[in-house]
DNA sequence: GTCAAAACAAACCGATCGGTCTTTAAATAA
DNA sequence: TTATTTAAAGACCGATCGGTTTGTTTTGAC
C-alpha cells in the first residue's frame, strides 16, 4: 500500500505531464499546474523542489508510457519483420488514444530543449537513443537468426523509422489529421519489408 | 533607397528570428530581443505593436529564406525526379550553413503552437501546406509530361518527403550530428526514384 | 540650415513569474 | 486515542514579464 503522499505525487506528475506536453516547458506556469491538480503552491512544492524537477519527472513518466507500449508490442511477435512493424504501429494506436494529449513528448521536448544545455535535453536524447538501440538490437537478432540479410544497415534503418514517425506526428498534430501518420506508417511497413529481406 | 526605419525594422526581424528559433516563442523575452538588437524597449515597440506581431514577422522572414532556396533549387532542374531530389537536398545545405540557427523554423513553430489557436499555428500550417502543394504540382507536371507514371500518389509522396526531412532535422539537431539528416535524404533520393518511375 | 516628424532611450506600470515561509489540517504510528 | 509527523493552504517575496509613457535625439524634406 502506497501512502497518500505517494499517490498525490504520482497524480501531480501525470497531470503536469499533460500540461507540459501541450504548452511546453517555458509555456507552462506553476499556476497552470496548480489549476490542473487542484493544489496550491505549498502542496506542489512539498513534493518537488522546483519546476525543473517536476518537468523532468513528468517527462520520464511520459516516456515510460511509450516505451512500455513499445516493449509490449515487440515481444508478442515471433519474427524480425513483424516485430519492427508492430513497433512502428505502436505510434498509430498511441495517437488515436493518447494517454497524454499534445503529441509525442519526446519530439516536443527535443524541439524545445535542443538548443539548451538542460536535463530535459539529456533526457530527450537518451529516449531517442534507447529507441534507436532497441531497433538495432531487434535487427541484429534477426541477422543472427538468419531472418534478415546480413548486409542491412541497422543504424540507417533505425534513423529512417524514427524520423519518419516523428515527422509524421508533427504533421498530423499540426493539421489535426491522422492521414499523415497513417501514410508514414504504411510507407515504413513497405520499407521494413524491403530493406530487411 | 530604403529609410533608416525600414532598415532597422528589417534588422530587428532578422535578429529576433534567430532568438525565437533557438528559444521558442514562450522561451524568448523582449529583454532577449533587446540584447541581440542593441535597442531598448522604445526602439523595438516603435516598429511592432506587440511581441506576437514581431514573432509572426520573424517567422514569415524565416520561412521566406527557406522557400526562396527551395524555388531556386527546383527551377534549375529539367526533369521531375531531379527537381524533387534537388528539393530535398535543399535542407542538407540549409542545415550545413543555416541562415538562422536553431533548426527548422517551421518544425519548431509547429511543435510549439500546434495545441494553440494562434497566428503562429496558422502560419506554420500554411508553410507546410505550401510545401506540400509545391511537391504535388511538381509531380502533376511530371505526370503530364509522361516522366512519371500516372498511378503515383502525389499526396502520399509529399507527406513522406516532408515528414522524413523534418523528423531527421529533429534528430540531427538534438544529437548535434548531421548523420541522421544525411541518411534521411539518401533514403528519400531512392524513394523518389522508385516511387515515381 | 531649419523645422516638423519620426526614431529611440529611460523611467515606469500592473501583472505574473518561480519560489519561500508560516500556519493549519490531516494522515499515521504508538 | 493520543502524539507526532507530514501534507497542504495561504500569505508573501523579489525578479521579471509584456507593454506604456514621456522626454530627447536623430532623420530627412524643404
Amino acid at each position: 500500500m502506497q501512502s497518500k503522499a505517494q499517490k498525490t505525487k504520482a497524480r501531480i506528475i501525470q497531470q503536469a505531464a499533460s500540461v507540459f506536453n501541450q504548452k511546453g516547458y517555458a509555456g507552462s506556469s506553476m499556476t497552470d499546474i496548480m489549476q490542473v491538480t487542484g493544489l496550491k503552491k505549498g502542496g506542489i512544492y512539498n513534493h518537488f523542489k522546483s519546476k525543473d524537477e517536476l518537468a523532468v519527472a513528468a517527462f520520464d513518466y511520459a516516456v515510460s508510457l511509450i516505451s512500455q507500449r513499445m516493449w509490449q508490442a515487440v515481444k508478442t511477435k515471433g519474427n524480425t519483420v513483424d516485430r519492427l512493424q508492430a513497433l512502428v504501429s505502436v505510434y498509430l494506436a498511441y495517437m488515436e488514444a493518447p494517454p497524454i494529449v499534445g503529441g509525442c513528448p519526446i519530439l516536443n521536448t527535443a524541439i524545445e530543449a535542443d538548443d539548451t544545455d538542460s536535463p530535459l535535453r539529456d533526457r530527450a536524447l537518451a529516449a531517442i537513443d534507447a529507441w534507436r538501440s532497441l531497433i538495432i538490437r531487434i535487427i541484429a537478432k534477426g541477422v543472427k537468426k538468419g531472418e534478415v540479410r546480413a548486409s542491412v544497415e541497422a543504424d540507417t534503418v533505425a534513423t529512417i523509422i524514427i524520423c519518419t514517425i516523428e515527422g509524421a506526428i508533427m504533421m498530423s498534430q499540426l493539421s489535426k489529421n491522422p492521414i499523415h501518420l497513417e501514410r508514414a506508417i504504411a510507407h515504413l511497413h513497405g520499407y521494413i519489408q524491403q530493406s530487411l529481406t
